[in-house]
DNA sequence: AGCACGCCGACT
DNA sequence: GTCGGCGTGCTC
């Protein structure tokens, strides 16, 4: 009896279950206990339907008892189980972690890595009967990657990272490290990755690759394959329940072993997982900003090789970048928590020339178009002769500033080292909320001012706030190089969701990929879009790229914006030439002198690192210094802005040693959307765990207060853009 | 968060 | 006499 036990890993002695129901309610974040009907399996991590009051919901098991406190009149049955839907141990943990290092209710987690039911049954897996012999032989596969691997030569500084890598896990101190492989764009990551994910799955082991959501294309789907056949499959948003499942079944049954795709591949569920590759690990879609829980897929991967760890087992965490995350870089350099590995050479050893275009001296020299006059020309030239050119336009966030077409000079907060960002409504006070015409604001410190007519620096009229759209490039692209045809590829148009909640984008990454595809196959000259062509796209015969306003990131209003700016060029650069052909980069600015655009120009990583860390010291933000966001939503105002000013009333008096610093509150970037109002406060401090646990505290207080009916809750720790 | 119950006013 | 307004209270 026992055996059988152990085989179904159950116990039939358990007759209750403690269930984690789905129902997204303070009242509901809690186990509910149910009876276990006599011929019905259920084990921990299983999903089941359960009643719940007046009706069905879904629920996770996290617990089964032979015992329970509850009085029996009022537990019900279990209803119904899926029993292809079982959570693994690991997971299951990994949820709970979740729920407690992102203050989200468990249910949210339990969801987060699980797959959803589809509306029609999934197809049957693909079980190992159903492969063809050469394929069964989990040995067969390692020699035929082999063999693809020895027709490739790698670079001595490919060989010097793949040894290092795989030596290291055998080096005591180095063991347990995670790995951040700082490679310049072209220096061969991915060989690198795919080098170790073969190393993995030589010694039986799986592989999770993680990509930033934008980066999962043609290109990347086709080398992963070439490499690793029907052992790697692909997970995105693009794919129906019923394939993600199936998918998901697969990882788990083993039968593939490389799971790829953008940040909720991390929940892969395999149960010899050997590597996790992140790449581009600086990206901000690494962090789970939208929905609860708001999850870092770095700490969650940190997490997942903790517990492997734990159970006696190795995991290899790779994370790679042409240009880290600040904070990576700090924890790679000073903290001492991640090894670090340098590739600075490109394969083909071609950098391309960046140029930048000073667009204050083009409006000196009467050019008022969007295009400065060399540009231009190089531009024509590059066309001319039968190459392609890409415009960048980063218009990421939805904020504009105010600034000086004549000196460049931006309307800057002096408290906190950040541009103050235009809002043409800006509403204030809590008693009487009223409109005015337009403000500039501090996201930080909640400061704000007047939009000036005239020029602080230089008395010049031309002040005035900034914006610029990819439809106005289209259409001075079409008069400035008429002859020549452009393909437009907006974010918007190819990753909006549906009114229902529901991805939608199917067709949407269709005409994406459409896009790509023509212009690949040099049906027009040009491409216009936004940061989504700016990753991992190899265009052989593109030789000219332009940023049209590099402002636009350089004035974010977030602390990141340097930051933001730097990577954004170095990734752009990355894009020119990456064939036999030199590559020319343009950048068009009004602040020509700023060092992000500087150091980027000569793709100097390391003196940008420290002019940067060197700011964020003295200015007191990460990875320095900890920002905490309570942002409250709701129909109504005057509620939100009454609940965070009580929230701060109790923050003020919680802080008697003065630990924290309150800004705010003050309305959030996007002050409204789909009706509800959004205002925010923020909380800083050195100690990143009393932090937590003084803002979780407080608003505990203000809960006690307050119901809160009606308001919505978000908290971020050091959100990776202003909120 | 839902959903039913319940206790009052307006209407065929 | 009944339809329907949304305040209140419960969910293993």
């Amino acid at each position: 009896m026992i055996a059988l036990d152990e085989i179904l890993g159950t116990n039939i002695l358990h007759k209750y279950a403690l269930v984690c129901v789905d129902m997204q309610a303070d009242f509901a974040n809690r186990l509910f206990t149910y009876k276990i009907p006599q011929d019905m399996l259920v084990v921990p991590g299983m999903k089941l339907e359960v009643p719940f009051g007046r009706k069905y919901i879904n629920g996770f098991v996290l617990e089964t008892t032979a015992e329970t406190d509850v009085d029996s009149k009022k537990l019900k049955f279990i209803f119904n189980t899926y029993q292809d839907y079982i959570i693994p141990a690991d997971l299951l943990d990994l949820a709970k972690w979740m729920s407690q290092q992102y203050y989200t209710m468990l249910i949210h987690c339990l969801v987060c890595v699980s797959p959803s039911v589809p509306k029609k049954p999934a197809k049957l897996p693909i079980i190992a009967e159903n492969l063809t012999a050469q394929e069964k032989n989990v040995s067969q596969i390692c020699e035929n990657i082999s063999a693809k691997e020895n027709e490739i030569t790698l670079s001595l500084e490919q060989t010097q990272a793949v040894q290092k890598i795989l030596g290291w896990q055998k080096v005591p101190k180095k063991q347990k490290m995670p790995i951040l492989l700082h490679g310049v764009t072209g220096s061969g990551k991915t060989e690198v990755y795919m080098r170790i994910i073969s190393d993995v799955l030589k010694q039986g082991k799986q592989a999770i690759m993680l990509v930033p959501e934008i980066a999962l294309t043609y290109q990347v789907v086709q080398i992963f394959t070439e490499r690793f056949g029907k052992l790697a499959v692909f997970t995105h948003s693009g794919l129906t329940a019923q394939e993600r499942f199936a998918n998901w079944q697969k990882a788990k049954n083993g039968e593939i072993s490389v799971m790829i795709g953008p940040r909720s591949a991390i929940f892969a569920p395999f149960d010899k997982l050997g590597a996790i590759i992140i790449d581009e690990e600086h990206e901000h879609t690494y962090r789970q900003s939208e929905l609860p829980p708001k999850f870092d897929t770095k700490e969650v991967a940190l997490q997942r090789k903790k517990y492997i760890e734990q159970n006696g087992g190795e995991c290899l965490l790779v994370m790679g970048s042409a240009t880290p995350l600040l904070e990576s870089y700090y924890n790679a350099v000073v903290a001492e928590k991640f090894s670090l590995i340098t590739m600075q050479n490109r394969i083909n050893e071609m950098f391309p020339t960046v140029n930048i275009v000073d667009m204050r001296k083009e409006l000196a020299a009467g050019n008022t178009s969007m295009f400065g006059a060399d540009f231009q020309k190089a531009m024509l030239q590059e066309l001319n002769a039968g190459r392609q050119a890409i415009l960048f336009l980063n218009r990421r966030g939805h904020s504009s500033f105010v600034s000086c077409r004549t000196c460049g000079h931006v309307m800057g907060c002096n408290n906190c080292s950040v541009n103050l960002t235009y809002h043409a409504n800006f509403s204030v006070s809590s008693s009487n909320v009223y409109e005015k015409p337009e403000k500039l604001l501090c996201h930080y410190c909640g400061v704000s001012v007047p939009v000036p007519n005239i020029c602080p620096a230089c008395s010049s009229k031309f002040i005035k706030y900034f914006g610029l759209g990819t439809q106005k490039i289209e259409e001075e692209v079409a008069k400035l190089f008429s002859g020549f045809s452009s393909l437009r590829m907006d974010f918007d148009t190819t990753r909006k969701r549906a009114d229902n909640g529901k991805l939608n984008n199917l067709n949407k990454s269709n005409s994406h990929e459409k896009i790509l595809a023509a212009f690949r196959n040099n049906e027009a000259q040009i491409l216009i879009g936004t940061q989504m062509i700016a990753k991992g796209l190899d265009f052989p015969n593109v030789t000219i790229v332009g940023i049209m306003a590099a402002d636009l990131s350089l004035y974010s209003g977030s602390f990141r914006a340097a930051e933001n700016t730097f990577q954004l060029i170095t990734q752009v650069s990355g894009r020119a030439g990456r064939a036999a052909k030199q590559g020319k980069v343009y950048i068009q600015t009004y602040n020509p002198e700023h060092y992000s655009i500087q150091l980027a120009q000569k793709a100097d990583y390391s003196t940008f690192y420290l002019q940067e860390t060197s700011l964020r010291r003295t200015m007191s933000y990460p990875p320095f210094c900890n920002v905490f966001v309570i942002l409250f939503s709701a129909e109504n105002e005057q509620i939100i802005v009454k609940a965070l000013q009580k929230l701060l009333a109790v923050m003020q008096y919680c802080n008697k040693k003065g630990n924290f610093e309150m800004f705010g509150p003050m309305p959030a970037v996007i002050s409204k959307i789909k009706k509800q109002f959004r205002w925010k406060l923020l909380v800083k401090s050195v100690n990143e765990e009393l932090l937590k646990q003084f803002v979780l505290y407080c608003l505990g207080k203000l809960k006690d207060n307050d119901p809160l009916t009606g308001v919505t809750i978000s908290l971020t720790l050091n959100p990776m853009s202003v909120e």
